[in-house]
DNA sequence: CGGTTTTGACCAGCGC
DNA sequence: GCGCTGGTCAAAACCG
């Protein structure tokens, strides 16, 4: 896994509530997008309706080397794409350090994306290639034959690599509802870190997608999601506590672009929503910003911002940070 | 009662 | 070869 390619995003979203209250006012969610030095650097752009939703992505419809493309990274392959490459190990030390989600991150970040992933790098590969050759067709896969005693592992193929990509998200709740249906399977203690790691797996039948969970040990508040693989199937429609449990489906039916694809996917569709990333990535290195834009939200469509903070804490004025995360690149559509 | 979570055990890859 | 660590399994516990 170690040579598995996962690049790791962390961004803010920004709700300014001073303008969400009064009804037909707008509200501006301000999406920085930021490698863990937490430098910011604006650059508002509005949003791009070619952009395509988080669940689209997870559902395949968005191949993953159009990420990296999208990144502005070498389009090539996801060795390219991971930067986690060089970094592989790196992660292992204080590494994860650049989990600190920007907060106290030292100045160890060189890169803005690389930073990233090799933070992701660090949670994901410290799977190293477990998964690779672990993941049986699913467990069901290897049947009840199961793990102990007989050698069926043996027969485990070797699984192609999944896609994987992780995220950050400032969020009290560890799991963070995405409008799919999880079953947890695991739970391990990490490394270098107080905080477990959950283990996740879709429950729809067939689709093996997995997802790993856990909080950056340099900033609780902030929380890892890493999904591998890709749905092949719709959001669930109904979800026990409904969709994302947290938000109402037409919590955000902007005017906006965002409109566009804003469906009843909540929360990861509008979390995940994003623009063109082509604008946003900045490849300076130097300020670990990638850059921010500015989406505006018509928020008389009745966006709940107070389940927003019920959910996620939002911090009290700009820092509704939590919608946080969000992986710029997957939502971009691929121009042909 | 069915589905989910918890949790200890097991397995495999990697570094030393 | 050994120990460490991550990932997964599956029985038991839990929950609605």
């Amino acid at each position: 896994m170690s040579d598995e390619p996962v690049e790791l995003f962390y961004q803010d979203l920004v709700l300014d509530h001073n303008q969400q209250a009064s009804s037909g006012s707008t509200m501006y969610c301000e999406k920085q997008f930021s490698s863990f030095a937490g430098s910011s650097a604006y650059d508002t752009k509005a949003f791009d309706p070619s952009y395509m939703s988080f669940t689209e992505c997870l559902q395949g419809n968005m191949d993953y080397d159009s990420l990296a493309t999208s990144f502005g990274l070498s389009p090539s392959s996801s060795e390219v794409f991971s930067s986690i490459e060089g970094n592989q190990k790196p992660a292992e030390a204080g590494d994860l350090g650049g989990v600190g989600g920007g907060s106290d991150a030292p100045g160890t970040h060189n890169s803005s994306i690389s930073s990233s992933s090799s933070e992701a790098g660090a949670e994901e590969d410290s799977g190293k290639s477990k998964s690779d050759s672990q993941v049986k067709g699913d467990q069901e896969g290897s049947g009840g034959s199961s793990k102990k005693g007989n050698g069926s592992k043996k027969k485990r193929e070797k699984k192609e690599k999944e896609p994987r990509f992780a995220f950050m998200t400032r969020s009290e709740v560890d799991h963070l509802e995405d409008g799919y249906r999880w079953r947890k399977y695991g739970q391990k203690a990490v490394k270098n870190s107080p905080y477990p790691r959950s283990y996740y797996r879709c429950t729809t039948q067939k689709c093996g997608v997995k997802k790993r969970v856990e909080r950056s040990f340099q900033d609780p508040t902030t929380v890892i999601t890493t999904y591998e693989g890709q749905h092949n199937h719709p959001v669930p429609t109904s979800l026990r506590g409904n969709t994302a449990g947290m938000f109402t489906p037409p919590l955000l039916t902007a005017s906006t672009p965002l409109s566009a694809t804003v469906g009843s996917n909540f929360p990861q569709e509008l979390f995940f929503h994003m623009p063109q990333h082509h604008n946003l990535i900045n490849t300076n290195t130097q300020t670990n910003t990638i850059s921010s834009s500015r989406l505006s939200i018509d928020s008389s469509q009745n966006l709940n911002t107070t389940s927003l903070h019920q959910q996620y804490q939002l911090l009290p004025h700009y820092d509704y940070g939590l919608l946080q995360d969000m992986v710029p690149s997957m939502f971009l559509k691929q121009e042909p």
